[in-house]
Formats: structure tokens, sequence, C-alpha cells
DNA sequence: TCCTCAATAGTTGTACTACAACTACACTGC
DNA sequence: GCAGTGTAGTTGTAGTACAACTATTGAGGA
């Protein structure tokens, strides 16, 4: 699936064009053709490609919009460089201290246990597009890869440590308020699109819980919805 | 899938707990268990259930939030009442004029083609929630049609004209306007959430564009985000 | 020449069987 | 009481076969 994907993300065919078919696929894979069409469903559930039946696959014609949509669980990171940008990381606060009750909630921990809270800002090509506030369960955080989470991207780190979060509940808001964001390049606007968001392992258990609020008007957030 | 997404909307099953496995499954609706795994996948995709390799099914527990996210392509109306509350339509304006060009582009008419436009108001319970601005193909709508597409549920009449929408591409925004919305409960706080979408038919081709602006605050919007 | 309709090849959808990979639990032995 | 092992149960993948559907081709008639 993962391949396929950046095949498709890669323009390899173009929109709207027809792709090879699953037994095609199959071969081309030496798999069997029912693990191909596993991965083709979960990308046409993406809104990435179009099964027909009787037809073929074909890939999604949505103009000229990028192809990635916010229901792909992948690190804003990540999307800026799908984009054609360079991101950058820029650590404001990284300390550990006590779960406050909603995070304790959330997190499924008991108060007063500690977590690692850590405040940062993510820029394009030298723009700040978004700050980040979260909050991590201490006990899932190795000491070795804390300055590393505060630093550098998040989703890789915890990849490295095989603690990559497999699935999001995520919250959408509008604030609008001076007292998100700081330094220099802060946005003269101060409309955000917040999301609120819980990340869980594969195992259904919680690791991390955090706001990004994206500055309005610098960042495209698109979503593919499916019946 | 749609028969299994509703019994677990229904609660048929507590949040967390495990539901009876895909043998058994395929045995309660007579149908192979390679049918049952593709609902499966797509209800796993939506954030429904957490399948476990070598476990079994379980019913993905977020907390006590709603069970409904935004990845899934229903109408307002049908969150609405998933909620458990009631709702209304005001319609403010229902008319047949030219296509700008924008809508032209988007829809993939020509320009100075016949479009419908219509603007309404939703409630639940009597609060107004959201403003929606949509702009219909009108080749794609009989005559029949268009007054009960400008008064009530949009994709219920759609179904039962057979043109109901199965994907919208969708961008999201904050927005901060008093030009939005209208009438005596009109919100205080002039901050929406704005989804711009494009609805398309099986086929691919597009049947209509439009503009929810959600006041801030009054609906959750929600989204399950997976890999 | 144009249109209608039937035949056909190609593609996705479903069914069935078998086995691999993995998990959770019970049991054994120390 | 505990570590380790075995085993039943579950999901993941493989392979084959056929059903259902689509798009194209081509024959036949107006």
């Amino acid at each position: 699936m993962q391949h396929l994907r950046k095949r498709i993300l890669n323009h390899e065919w173009a929109a709207g064009s027809k792709i090879p078919g699953e037994f095609e696929l199959a071969k081309q894979y030496n798999v069997a053709r029912i693990t191909i069409r596993s991965a083709l469903r979960t990308l046409e559930n993406q809104g990435l490609i179009d099964i027909r039946h009787g037809s073929g696959i074909y890939i999604t014609n949505f103009g000229d919009s990028i192809r990635s949509g916010l229901q792909q669980l992948t690190s804003i990171s990540e999307i800026i460089q799908d984009m054609g940008f360079k991101p950058t990381i820029t650590s404001r606060l990284s300390e550990i201290r006590k779960a406050n009750e909603r995070e304790a909630k959330t997190l499924q921990i008991s108060v007063d246990s500690d977590v690692l809270n850590i405040k940062r800002s993510i820029s394009a090509d030298g723009v700040v597009v978004a700050y980040f506030n979260g909050t991590f369960k201490i006990d899932e955080i190795p000491k070795s890869v804390v300055k590393k989470i505060s630093t550098g991207p998040i989703f890789k780190t915890l990849d490295s440590i095989q603690k990559r979060p497999v699935k999001a509940r995520t919250e959408i808001h509008a604030v609008k308020s001076n007292k998100i964001g700081w330094g220099s390049d802060r946005p003269k606007s101060d409309l955000f699109l917040q999301l609120s968001q819980v990340f869980f392992l594969r195992d259904g258990s919680p690791i991390f819980m955090g706001d990004d609020y994206f500055v309005e008007g610098r960042f495209q957030l698109l979503l593919f919805r499916t019946i």
C-alpha cells in the first residue's frame, strides 16, 4: 500500500488515467490478488484512486489540488516536504512536569504522573505555518530521545523506537487569539485553525496529545470524504 | 458494511469490547469471509473498529466522543440526528442563474451554463449551527426536485433520483466575518469553520459544490486519521 | 451511411479452501 | 509462585474459480 501510494503521489500516472489492473499489479509485486485488493481498498478510502467494477482502477481526478488528505495520518513536516517546501522546526519549550486533570484523563494515566510537554513552531521555506503544543506519556518515551522529540520530527523519532502512532482522534476548531504564537515572524492575523489531537498506538493505547494551530491562509488543509 | 456500521453506532457492543470474528460474521450475514473482511477494512479506515492480527476485532475506544468522523461522507442533517437532536432547514434563497467562472471550472461546465444556487441555514433543536451556500449542476437536477433540494435534506433528495454523491473534496478554513449568516438568532460571534466542498458521483463527475459555515463552538467536527 | 443490438474480451466482486503468522490463555515443570 | 511451553483461536495471505459488470467491436437492418 505504501509503495503504491508513493507511485501515485510521484505522478507515475496522470490524473484520471487508468492504472494497471489487479492481476497485473499482483504480478508486479509478486503477491496474491487479494493482497493488492486490500491495499487498493485503503487507497480508495483515502481518495487517491477510484475502483470501478468491470472497468478498472483510475487515478482520482480532483483537479490540480495537492494529493494529500488530512484523514491520512502523516506528520506536518512530511506534508510540507510532499508539497515541495523545506520544513523547519523551532523548539520553544521542552519540560517534564506533572500532568493536569485533562491530560491525565486523555492519556489514561493517573494525575500527577510525569509528562513531557513541548512547544514548537513549524515553518515551510522559512515562513511559520503552524504552532504546536504537545504532551507525551513519559513512560513511553526513553530519556535518550526526549531531546530528539522536542527538536526534530516527532513521527520519525517515534518510528525509530517502534512507537509510531497509527490512529488519531482529531477535533477541529476555528480560534482567534493573540496569545497563540511567538517570535518575530508571528502572523499579523490572529486567526488560526486548531487541530486538537490524541494519538494512539496499534494496541489502542494513547501515546501523546497536542494542539496544532495553523495560521489561516498559509496552509491548505484538505480532506477526502467517502461513503 | 452499512449494516455493520449501524450496529456499531447503535452501541450493540460496548466501546473497547471484542466483537464476533470474521468467520462468525460471515456466517451471520451468509456471505464469504472475504466479503466481511472488505467491509471491516472500510470500517477500520473510518475509525470505528480496530482489527488486531491474531487477536480479534474491537470497537474503537475514543473515550466518550461521538462515533462519527468527518471523513465519512454524510449530510449534516444525518449527523445532527445521530447526535440525538432534531435538524431543521430554513431556506433563504433558491434561484437559477448563470455560473460564474469559478463555478464553471469546478463543476466542469461551460461559463454561462445555468446553475441552481441555494442558501440555507441548518439548526439543531432550534439553534442555528451552520449556514450553507451551494451551487448545483442544473442538468443533473430534474425540475421536479429543485424545490425539494432547496428546502429539504440534500442527500436524501439526491438519493431519490439516484444521484447521491459518493466522494467529496473538502478544504477547511477558519473565517471571521460579519457578512455570514442572517436571521434573528444569528450568532453573536462571527467566527466560523468553513468547509469548501465539491461533491462527485460514482463516475467521477461533479454534481454540486458549496460552502458550509459552522458556527464555532456549536458543532463538534471530528476526524479519525489512520495510516 | 447511420443506428441498434448482440456478442465478446477484459475487469472488478464474491466464494471457497488451505495454510501462514500472530495472540492470548492455560498448563506444565521447576 | 514463576518462567517457559504448548495449544486453540484469530487475522493475514495464497490460489483457484466463477459471477457481475463495463466497454468495445462488429453484424445486421433501416
